[in-house]
RNA sequence: CGGAGCGUAGCGCAGUCUGGUAGCGCGUUUGGUUCGGGACCAAAAGGCCGAGGGUUCAAAUCCCUCCGCUCCGACCA
């Protein structure tokens, strides 16, 4: 390929609109332009990527036994109302209507469509066990879409689906899976790490997600360097020892005006926030609950909706608030509120807490000396595990402190079960003509994302630094006179012979100063740089170097052993 | 959905407070000098100043409404 013929335009001015460096880059470097918010368009550059991308993912699949198919994009209602999802994925589902006012969705994932599409299709157990996947763009009605490509209303993805005839069977397709999703990332360049999670609103307990450790991630991750343990810090469990507070005066009434918040109460009456209680007002499927956690923590919504059981929690409204303590947010506290028949829950941290400060119930005062056995009425069987770990917490696992670390997901795994099997009534025949409800498992790649997630781990101040498995090119041949014939044709010649070595070639043939290419060619990242100018071909040859590597690795080769050099550090780059 | 900020040439921005001929840098085009890490000179093209309404002799600028974008928060298979 010729730079002059393959639409690549390069920005030297960072977009306006980027945070982070990854989003920075995809743009500057030509691979997207935005389209409009959280919508991109792929240029030429970042589709070649995203092909690659997409070709491991395949081969991955098609290694661990899946099947690829492709399932519509406009998805009727009907195969959402069937599992409730219709209203439960609500807002983040785009919703829309034919002429003949039927309505459909634009596919946010697909387990209902696959499961009614191998309901069909599967009637035997001699047909299981059996994965399909796609590779097919997904739609979210994010309510703030973001950095690039990391979090867009549009995005590709690949989902699997697994379907077995027993629980040993999902299993085992579960590891397989895990396994190829190891492979992929690895083949990507990426270093991913499998993380404990919550399987949120998807289904069963099993699943792990896939993290790229980056400043840059939206998610938090425990992390323990003494054990390896890794979890999303929406499951990462604590294990905090009782407070065990002993005996305290009665609790009596301080008046803190204007001070609402933990830290400004706690810097208003000179004490440490630990020895708050943070107090908060939920609605959990429209009942209010009281969550008490130490002054120091916030409330972890996952554990607490598992705690529940309940379907949807949600911080109450103001009004909620008022009505079921007495006071506005702020001034809420577990001691006899205005709703003596409210619920009461507190992190188990908190049991046998005494001597604490807590809200009043009445606007502009708190109340110290409280003990919490003795002055509300959370039962015993009220305390849980609710509050959000930690850096400096005990890893649940092997007790050392554990470390918080960000992370962007790529892609996770989960265990179903039977949720939307049995909601479709997907079953197979056994060998002894018995109806058998199927076991599914999911397994999603963010492939898009995955695209940013390498750029956001693999770029230096210059730009980015392709893995040669998914380089948009994987070697530049950067002709610095066009014009010469003598070197135009040795650029010719190598790119030949490069691509008949399967090394995916591009010749920088623009009539451009050698400074710009160079800065060009880093920008973009190729992995491998070739250099071809009139002084180097009189000097000895052409110029070869690493994109990762600094300029004094340099290696000068003749023209005629440039092909062999160049496809020799192709083929060790993409061995890692 | 709450809070804040921003919409001016392909990209990055100034001009808005204090109304008076729409500017700068990059990129693009042409000519010339250059030529190994984003050169220089000269010329040129390119704008419904987000949209609609209002005030005014006169609006990018003031007022109203709407739309879009970005950040923080809430939310998030």
């Amino acid at each position: 390929m010729r730079w002059t013929k393959s639409l690549i335009t390069t920005l030297r001015d960072n977009p306006g609109d980027a945070e982070i460096d990854s989003h920075k880059l995809l743009v500057r470097a030509g691979l997207v332009r935005k389209t409009a918010g959280g919508l991109y368009s792929y240029l030429p550059l970042g589709m070649r990527t995203l092909e690659k991308i997409k070709r491991i993912v395949k081969e991955e699949m098609d290694r661990a036994g899946a099947l690829e198919i492709v399932m519509p994009i406009l998805q009727p209602a009907e195969l959402w109302r069937t599992t409730g999802r219709w209203d439960t994925m609500g807002a983040n589902m785009f919703k829309l209507r034919d002429r003949a006012e039927r309505e459909a969705a634009l596919g946010p994932t697909a387990e209902e469509e696959v499961t009614d599409l191998v309901k069909g299709v599967v009637g035997s157990y001699r047909q299981l066990p059996v994965t399909v996947y796609q590779i097919q763009w997904k739609f979210r009605d994010e309510t703030r879409p973001r950095f690039g490509l990391m979090r867009s209303k549009e995005f590709l993805m690949k989902d699997a689906y697994s379907f077995d005839r027993d629980a040993e069977g999902a299993d085992r397709s579960y590891r397989t899976m895990y396994a190829a999703y190891e492979r992929i990332f690895a083949r990507c360049g990426l270093k991913a790490v499998p993380v404990q999670a919550d399987g949120g609103d998807m289904g069963d307990s099993m699943t792990h997600e896939f993290h790229v450790l980056a400043d840059a991630g939206e998610d938090g991750i425990a992390w323990c360097e003494g054990c390896g343990y890794a979890a999303n810090l929406e499951k990462a469990g604590r294990t905090p020892p009782p407070a065990d507070d002993g005996p305290c005066p009665p609790f009596e009434e301080v008046a803190t005006p204007g001070a609402k918040t933990i830290a400004q109460v706690a810097a208003f009456m000179g004490l440490a926030p630990e020895l708050f209680v943070k107090s908060l007002v939920y609605s959990c499927d429209g009942k209010p609950v009281m969550v008490c956690v130490p002054g120091d923590r916030d409330v972890n919504e996952v554990k607490l909706k598992r705690f529940l059981g309940a379907k949807t929690v949600a911080l109450a409204d103001f009004g909620a608030v008022l009505r079921a303590t007495g006071a506005n947010a702020g001034f809420v506290g577990p001691v006899k509120p205005a709703d003596p028949a409210l619920r009461i829950v507190a992190d188990s941290a908190l049991r046998g807490a005494a001597g604490r400060i807590t809200g009043a119930n009445k606007d502009g005062f708190h109340l110290k000396n409280v003990d919490l056995a003795r002055d509300t009425s959370i039962p015993a069987g009220g305390y849980a595990d609710l509050a959000t770990a930690a850096a400096g917490d005990a890893c649940p696992n092997c007790g050392k402190p554990i470390a918080v670390k960000r992370g962007i997901e790529v892609g996770q795994v989960f265990k179903l079960g039977t949720k939307y099997t049995e909601a479709f009534k997907a079953t197979y025949k056994n060998d002894k003509l018995e109806e058998k409800t199927m076991i599914m498992g999911c397994y999603g790649v963010g492939v898009s994302r995955t695209l940013q997630a390498v750029i956001e781990q693999s770029h230096d101040k210059d730009g980015i630094v392709w893995p040669a498995s998914i380089a948009p090119y994987q070697a530049c041949i950067c002709l610095l006179d066009p014009s010469a014939p003598d070197a135009a044709k040795v650029a010719d010649e190598l790119e030949q012979a490069l691509e008949a070595r399967g090394v995916d070639t591009i010749i920088d043939d623009r009539e451009e100063r050698p400074g710009v290419k160079f800065k060009d060619a880093d920008l973009i990242g190729f992995p491998v740089r070739v250099v071809v100018g009139s002084k180097g071909l009189a000097n000895g040859g052409v110029e070869i170097k690493l994109r990762r590597e600094d300029k004094s690795k340099t290696r000068i080769v003749p023209p005629s052993g440039a092909a062999e050099t160049v496809a020799a550090l192709i083929e060790a780059e993409m061995r890692g």
